[in-house]
DNA sequence: AGACTATTTGCACACGTGTGCATAGCCCGG
DNA sequence: CCGGGCTATGCACACGTGTGCAAATAGTCT
């Protein structure tokens, strides 16, 4: 294969079809499924193609098609554990569906955003997908405007003739407070960061609203990055006075940072003297030293659901918008009192991510 | 502004010049750097251009210039820290650069990176970065037959034309070593999986060098994923039997493993039973429960020089292809016995992460 | 004023592909 | 043998942009 070719530039049709003997459409149609071209030039264009390493340029299909088959993937702090695996996940499905992806990675989250997407806009791309972060609205509506739809996932924005496809957060949020009163507890913390996302705010003001509701005392923190080290800081803080006896952080990276803080340098014993929950189910979150008890974010599901409205919205630009939610469900772990795993889940080299657990049909909230 | 718009369709270079009232080439020329326009008529094709929402085409754009200013990123599991550490900061050093990304997540390493690659060519890419993994050569043969240059991150390709950006694993392996003797350890074990990169062999290989240089005995676990389980079933197995006191684990994923079974199931305390010494730096080994010893992989030095690598052979497709072999810095935190960090980089809220720790100068060698 | 130069502008072609339309070839039934 | 229908093929145009070339305009010096 590809013996003589001109290095440094592309073989084009045109190469094929004269290699071949035929025109250069017979080589355009080869290469297009469905239309017409008898067997034998098929072959013989195959073969031409194969010998000078020929393949098709999407740059100049993607112009007469008016548009491109790739996706825009947008967000900020890919990195993080959670980030990453919707990142991985998505990027992974959309491959697989024959899409491209770009990736859009977001350094300071508002600002360039906007001018992210913008760039990305150059290049036709048919969906643009919001995997976290709030890009500026102004941006939204000129994608909108172009005809490219726009997938938030975790952040609605209403008001926008988006698609969005969210998290259930706030039966995350209630279902965490029900665990901590079931076990008993008495003084109860919620600890979040400073950034006021909806995704956040949803888990926090569940929370709060259902532990309210059975008569027992919340202190809330929201403040730092979402991180770690804001884990840490909050436990440090809280637990150094208050008698907290359940806490509810609204990531399981701040629950890592919580446990270890409240562990090591305020000497609790966990589950034992705190109970605690997180959310996301990372996968630190499994890890033996951990075993940290939280609600596992339907990513698959997530991931799923944008693809499909990618494909509809293709087929039929005008379909109307949806919110898609979806449920998130308890990893029961060792960290809430009373409320412990089975046994073949305690090992934590092989952590419980059994997909057939989650519910399967998605509730649709039109909209 | 994008007032008059016809929803759905993108406009063109010909709708704002008819606007303007100009030619369709004065409009083309606003848009190219260092042409020649006079200020009225260039004014007057911007707001024109502000009014209808125009975006330059950089489909068709790619089409005259013969090359997009694409990069691809190949890589397999990008959920994993290191791995999304790199992706991170390449992408965002890419983008801050004027070039986009396309995302290329291998899910099963070997079949997949080679269709994926394929399928990128077909965008006429100015560049492809293989973050890890190992692409089969036939497909990267066919990337510079092209002219599209490609460079590795940490695997080296002898016998091809590409370009080489690599972590000094060898030396790093060798420290670890000496590390350990230092503290005083009489039965060493090494760690890795069964996957045989050249990054993790670099590491293993020069620690068992130097080992068997001091006449140290060295026990070595070749198998299973490169993961946080791999570590548990290591530690589980080895310190069942043997009674080893350092143990340097070629991953801090399997290190950290390694660390909790250590403790947690065979009840060995680190450092004082046990030193422990990872490598890579993820963000986890920081965390106050781990406090690990590691080597931290100069990712911001190892992207910088990917860039710089892009551009050099973007203006300059000829100039001789090098290996740059750039070093890897210790961080010294609590699992190696005698070896202790510095008070203020204990508290773990804010891990040592100074880039200036870095040695500056790339060693270059020519190949 | 005239000539010469520098700058600006428009025309037209090229990039590589998809596709509608017309034509040529083939098969088959009458 | 002839006509009709079907398939395969080529021509030519379109997609949106960059750019060489020539023409036109403005500016400067003698």
């Amino acid at each position: 294969m590809s013996q003589e070719r001109i290095r440094g530039s592309f073989v084009t049709a045109a190469d094929v079809a004269e290699r071949a003997g035929v025109s250069r459409s017979a080589v355009s149609r080869t290469f297009t499924p469905g239309a017409s071209v008898s067997n034998e030039v098929r072959a013989r264009i195959l073969t031409a193609a194969g010998h000078l390493g020929y393949r098709v340029n999407r740059l100049a299909q993607g112009l007469t098609s008016a548009r491109s088959n790739i996706v825009g993937l947008v967000g900020a702090d890919i990195h993080q554990p959670f980030h990453a695996e919707i990142l991985a996940t998505l990027s992974a499905t959309l491959l697989a569906d024959g899409f491209q992806c770009m990736l859009l990675n977001a350094t300071n989250a508002e600002h360039d955003m906007g001018a992210l997407i913008a760039r990305v806009l150059e290049y036709r791309v048919c969906a643009i997908v919001v995997m976290n972060g709030r890009p500026p609205s102004r941006i939204v509506k000129e994608c909108l405007d172009n005809g490219v739809p726009v997938i938030l996932v975790n952040k609605p924005m209403p008001g926008l003739a988006v698609d969005t496809v969210v998290t259930d957060h706030a039966a995350g949020g209630r279902a965490a407070a029900e665990h901590l009163l079931a076990a008993g507890c008495q003084h109860l913390a919620v600890v979040s960061s400073g950034a006021r996302t909806a995704s956040l705010e949803g888990r926090l003001d569940a929370f709060c609203k259902r532990a309210m509701q059975a008569g027992v005392p919340v202190r809330i923190w929201r403040d730092g990055p979402t991180d770690y080290s804001t884990g840490r800081e909050a436990a440090l803080a809280m637990l150094a006075e208050d008698a907290i006896d359940g806490a509810f952080c609204v990531t399981d990276l701040i629950a890592l940072g919580f446990l270890d803080a409240a562990r090591l340098d305020r000497g609790r014993r966990v589950p034992d003297d705190l109970s605690l929950i997180g959310f996301d189910d990372i996968p630190q979150a499994a890890w033996s030293a951990y075993q940290l008890t939280t609600f596992r974010q339907p990513v698959r599901l997530l991931t799923d659901q944008v693809m499909q409205v990618i494909r509809q919205r293709a087929e039929n630009p005008e379909s109307p918008h949806a919110i898609f939610t979806l449920p998130a469900s308890p990893v029961i772990r060792m960290t809430v009192r009373g409320l412990a795993a089975p046994e073949s889940e305690r090992g934590g080299s092989k952590p419980g991510r059994n997909p057939h657990q989650y519910a399967r049909n998605p509730a649709t909230h039109r909209g």
